[in-house]
DNA sequence: GTAATTGTAAACCAATTGGTATACTATAAC
DNA sequence: GTTATAGTATACCAATTGGTTTACAATTAC
């Protein structure tokens, strides 16, 4: 196997730098999970966590950069949504190597076999 | 849609940090696309990039902690290759989110083809 | 043996990170 | 109009990051 990736979609390397930083926290990830379930008031995605309103604001401000989220404002609240594209194209890079990691763990799991029936 | 997620598979929060925060470096992520065209020693991976031998040593360690990448130590030289368990974790965490961003996109095409007939 | 090569270790640096507390603005409720 | 609520802004902090330079250890080549 040689698949010489030569970054083929355009996806820019900034753009991947956004979204994968903003998905290396786990308080950032826990917050996607929770807007995965629908939108909601910054308050609303504040209350689980142990943390002061402002470190979440900072958060979503993290996630609305990479383009993960959205927000609109009514009034006082301001009202999160996710924002599916962006989630889309770290999973577009990370396809890149989907063929790469099958084969690898398939050949990884027919070795063990093979030691399996020794 | 309301796919609960409840963090189903074990994939601890430590090893996704790891693994995301190691993918969000564009040049932790050259060094991944370098590796899958086979194993390198890291001469052989530092020689491309305008840093120096500790900075991409510095790197290798990190998608080594993150279980992207092991190495084995032949006299002098360290010869690094890939390791396809931890992108696949990443993968999959993403996967979770499959549902939802495809039919996002897909919504927003279907929107998008409305608006054209107008 | 001496010199070159491969790589790490350690010390340092500026910038970024995730967090805080406090102050503030703006909207909503009474 | 006063008070409570939702959220940001700013200033600060300690820890981490990505990079450097210099020094070092170990293997290989001559």
């Amino acid at each position: 196997m040689t698949l010489t990736v030569t970054n083929d979609r355009n996806l820019p390397d900034e753009a991947l730098d956004r979204v994968f930083h903003a998905l290396s926290d786990r308080t950032r990830r826990a917050l996607i999970a929770r807007l995965l379930e629908g939108p909601a008031s910054v308050k609303e995605l504040a209350d689980p966590f142990p943390v002061t309103l402002p470190a979440i604001g900072k958060h979503l401000r993290v996630l609305e950069a990479a383009g993960l989220m959205h927000r609109e404002i009514r009034g006082r609240t301001h009202i999160c949504s996710l924002t599916p594209e962006a989630l889309s194209d770290a999973a577009s890079w990370l396809q890149t190597y989907r063929m790469f990691w099958e084969e690898s763990l398939a050949s990884l799991a027919n070795e063990a076999e093979r030691k399996e029936g020794d």
